[in-house]
DNA sequence: GTCGATAAGTTCAGTCGCCAAACTATTGCG
DNA sequence: CGCAATAGTTTGGCGACTGAACTTATCGAC
């Protein structure tokens, strides 16, 4: 339901907005962001004090600047500030990092679980332990933890946070957030996202395409996992179910799926896929082969772009995004596969002819998904520090 | 950019907000748009009598209710306030009507136009007098219009407002608004947008589907047009180009088609496809002939829903929208489509199981894009009619 | 019929956040 | 040193919402 709006609502807006115009150009100064927000000086000096105080941005010395003037006092995200717990529960590891307001990474750490096909409980008893790890990590570092993301395998329900299935891990109807709330005492918030979908994120707020705010990004791995972000946002549709591209129909009489049908882009460009037409054992394999010019190896990835192409194109007719970040193996492939998936989609789609498509690389390696996880935890912050600020310092 | 936010902000938010719930429940007293919206009794009067000087809100009589306690007087939108005229430029007619403040039609006229292959020039001299037309009912009727909106069939681009490419009327880098202002002198906004994405609004607004925010609109005619609604907004993608569905590969081994590719949707699921299958000359005959129980027919039909179930499919696990509304000339075979549709993307779709999906048929007729460009142009009124007051009465 | 209970709508002082403008602080240059 | 330019703070005022008291209208019971 809508909510009416007062005078905090306008200030919470604006406390945001003051945070989002230092977080985009750090070393900003008040009398800058007042010019680049539209508020005035005096406005801006209000909120960047109580912003300080929660220790969500840091003053530092004097900009440096020629002509005359008084020096402003540069702005930035405070490093010191609330920091984001991500975790990732895959099918082979348990991963969980840190990151500042700014998004970097403070610390890492991944250790390997067999998780697949063992009960819930026992995995998140495991993750649990990796959580405290990290708090533990985050009071040496004299830092809170604002928030908790948690990147899983499966299909997250939005409006309840429940994880309704995952195929590889073989839960089903699992409460993530309560069961790691239980098992940690944690408070902070808890928020669970689909791994593909967390990836993209981490991609938008980390992956360094410089004002690419509209991109389907799509990994390779076992599966394949894609996460649609429009106009800056990661869209996960009306229940979280969104972006499930592995099963797109790209041929009618392709090799049978473990969803029931046939010719699924998984079973056509999954790394399975590449490596079994390559004759390749592995990832590492394909890619010496590759590197060494094999014919053979080059000829199984341009046959991946094709159907790769056909699914892409129809995702990009329909949404009407102009780009296209490869994640996961297609990363590692993309010297190869780069150039035929933008001639696949350059055919088909229909306003390629006056509006090229960008087809980029994904900078980040397999840790994407954490990154995304605790990214989207400091986001919630930085998004809307009034809200934080209210509910942190008050009460 | 993002804006800064200050007291009008609240007021323009807080105005909408009220004018949405007299919209949502017409015959709401004051005190009931309080209650519903949670701002006070006082705030309300307020803005009801704003909102009723600019006659967009009516007062009527005492409301009928039991019980003791002063009666509330009726609110609703006014029908005597901004219309919206709404023009619908399509390959053999240029339709126009006008419609009041809660999306009825007042007004509606359609006349024959052979405008393929036509110089733009010539149709929109045509099209600018349909306008008049329209202009001087609304002025005989002593109202004024609030915005012209009109739905053509091609590529229109959101940020300028260009009509790209309408390949059936052979049409490049038209701009509409500026062409028709110019031949019209008219002074309201002008807005473009494309036919199937404007009819998918007009179902969301008109349809009747109480409550659906979510859904995808395909209506097939001679190409097949789609309109994708999200959490109740038309979404149109970065530029404007989004929904296409009509291109979407569904066998890799059918019909060459126009756009170059093989296999697209429209070949194998348009209403050319369906009448050659059931070797039928026109649409009557062929729903003559299913309503006579002919097994060639039905099957015609049920054939169509294996491809369009196809690619719905994808949309569907893309966007995790719950529902299809079938328009155009699916609505009218919905008897025989509806279920082997439906039967197809349960199949299909992953969240499918425990999440059925609705498939619906439009009760509009071919009328709903001139009705959805001009339920576009009020609507811009009704999300924002502080801004609309502002703008209209001052200066 | 009158009175009390109940609900709708209005009035008014109070609060809060933003704005404009004046003011202080700092720096380079002639 | 004084002036011009830029950064940041202080102050009074304004607009929009709120809460509470007040007025208006209606029913039902005695």
């Amino acid at each position: 339901m809508p909510q009416p709006a007062g005078q905090h609502t306008v200030r919470r807006h604006n406390c945001a907005l003051v945070l989002d115009a230092i977080a985009d150009s750090p070393g900003l100064s008040r009398a800058g962001v007042a010019a680049r927000t539209g508020l005035t000086k005096a406005t801006v000096s209000t909120l960047v004090d109580r912003l300080a105080a929660a220790s969500l941005v840091r003053e530092q010395g004097p900009q440096h600047r020629a002509g005359p003037g008084r020096r402003g006092t540069s702005l930035s995200l405070s490093p010191e500030g609330p920091h984001g717990l991500g975790v990732e529960i895959a099918v082979d590891h348990v991963a969980t990092c840190l990151v500042d307001l700014t998004g970097e990474v403070r610390w890492s750490a991944v250790s390997p679980s067999a998780n697949r096909a063992q009960p819930a409980g026992r995995v998140l008893t495991r993750v649990a332990k990796a959580v405290r790890t990290a708090l533990g990590e985050a009071a040496a570092r004299d830092v809170t933890v604002g928030g908790v993301g948690v990147a899983v395998p499966g299909l997250v329900e939005a409006s309840t946070g429940l994880l309704r299935r995952a195929p590889n891990l073989g839960w089903r109807d699992v409460d993530v957030p309560a069961e790691l709330r239980r098992r940690t005492g944690l408070e902070a918030e808890v928020l669970v996202g689909n791994e593909a979908n967390l990836a993209a994120l981490a991609e938008l707020r980390a992956g360094g395409h410089d004002g690419l705010r509209d991109f389907v990004h799509v990994s390779g791995e076992i599966g394949i996992g894609a996460g649609i972000v429009l106009d800056g946002e990661l869209y996960h549709g009306t229940r979280g179910f969104g972006g499930e591209l592995g099963h797109f129909p790209v041929s009618s009489r392709g090799p049978l799926c473990s969803c029931g049908a046939r010719g699924c882009l998984e079973r056509l460009a999954g790394q399975d896929a590449i490596l079994g037409r390559a004759g390749a054992a592995d990832l590492p394999t394909l890619l010496d082969r590759l590197e060494d010019g094999d014919r053979k190896a080059a000829a199984a990835v341009r046959a991946a772009a094709r159907p790769l192409g056909t699914a892409l194109s129809s995702v990009l007719n329909l949404l009407d995004v102009p780009a296209v970040v490869l994640g996961g193996t297609y990363a590692r492939l993309f010297p190869w596969l780069g150039e035929p998936l933008r001639a696949e989609l350059t055919g088909r789609v229909l306003s390629a002819p006056w509006q090229p498509i960008g087809v980029l690389r994904s900078p980040l390696g397999t840790e994407a998904a954490v990154r995304g996880a605790a990214t989207a935890a400091v986001h919630t912050i930085v998004a809307d520090p009034d809200t934080f600020i209210a509910d942190g310092v008050l009460p």
